[in-house]
DNA sequence: TCGACGATCATCT
DNA sequence: GATGATCGTCGAG
């Protein structure tokens, strides 16, 4: 088997585990990966790759966009007052929530931005990640034009805020509850460059004021120093 | 049915 | 740092 073979073996291959070699960048993430509480899921999705692939045209050939995930947030269901899903709530927009870990679950805000975030844990939890802040891996060209933004920007303003990344990205709700660990489709989420706990820094969530107890808890995570962050973290 | 407000962002001062 | 844009969502009545 030639490395460059090797390379393309799904992370969870069937080998054994001392000679299963390094997962390539662009694998699926496999759907157990999601299925845990979302503090725990959501600094392991730093260095995560989001993948939109989509076609200009109808018969055009495939694009791809890919982001490089640099901070998230973690909302931890019926326990938590900044969740949608606070107190077994369940409504037409939070049925998503209710699925199992791995679909994305995505809602507008302020009547004009668009959010995503990734189911997490078992079915009924209703934990969810935040995806705030992303790197262009491949598509800044395409990233920027979407974003409409001059060639003087800095790089925080890409993808550095939820509305932001999804604007470059082209997501809205027409992606609610679709399955993110497929080997194909046109938003999915794959092995990337995972970051080492070091280079992981945790603070408060941004813009949740009401949320009453939760307010402080550190459960918002990025990628220490990184210049997509949508604002800086404690260090 | 109505009204308040929000897991945001761009623009202005 | 303050403010306006803009509309879906959800609780109140």
């Amino acid at each position: 088997m030639t490395p460059a073979r090797r390379l393309i073996l799904p992370p969870h291959s069937s080998q054994p585990t001392s000679t299963r070699p390094p997962a390539h960048p662009f694998s699926p993430l496999p759907v157990e990966f999601f299925r845990r509480p979302a503090d725990e899921l959501a600094p392991d999705l730093l260095g995560r790759y989001l993948i939109r692939t989509f076609r200009a045209r109808p018969g055009a050939r495939p694009r791809r966009l890919v982001l490089r995930i640099v901070e998230t947030e973690a909302y931890l269901g019926s326990i938590d007052r900044a969740s949608h899903a606070f107190a077994g709530r369940r409504t037409p927009r939070t049925q998503t929530m209710y699925l199992p870990g791995g679909h994305a679950y995505v809602y507008l805000i302020y009547g004009m931005y668009e959010c995503l975030n990734v189911v997490a844990g078992s079915a009924d939890d209703a934990h969810a990640v935040l995806i705030r802040a992303g790197a262009p891996v491949e598509g800044e060209t395409e990233m920027r034009r979407r974003r409409g933004l001059s060639p003087r920007s800095r790089p925080s303003d890409l993808a550095g805020g939820p509305g932001r990344l999804t604007r470059a990205m082209g997501i809205n709700r027409e992606f609610n509850a679709m399955l993110l660990c497929r080997a194909r489709g046109p938003l999915r989420m794959t092995v990337g460059s995972p970051v080492t706990p070091d280079q992981i820094a945790a603070g408060p969530r941004i813009g949740i004021d009401y949320a009453q107890e939760a307010v402080h808890w550190p459960l918002r995570f990025g990628v220490r120093g990184d210049p997509h962050l949508s604002r800086p973290l404690p260090s």
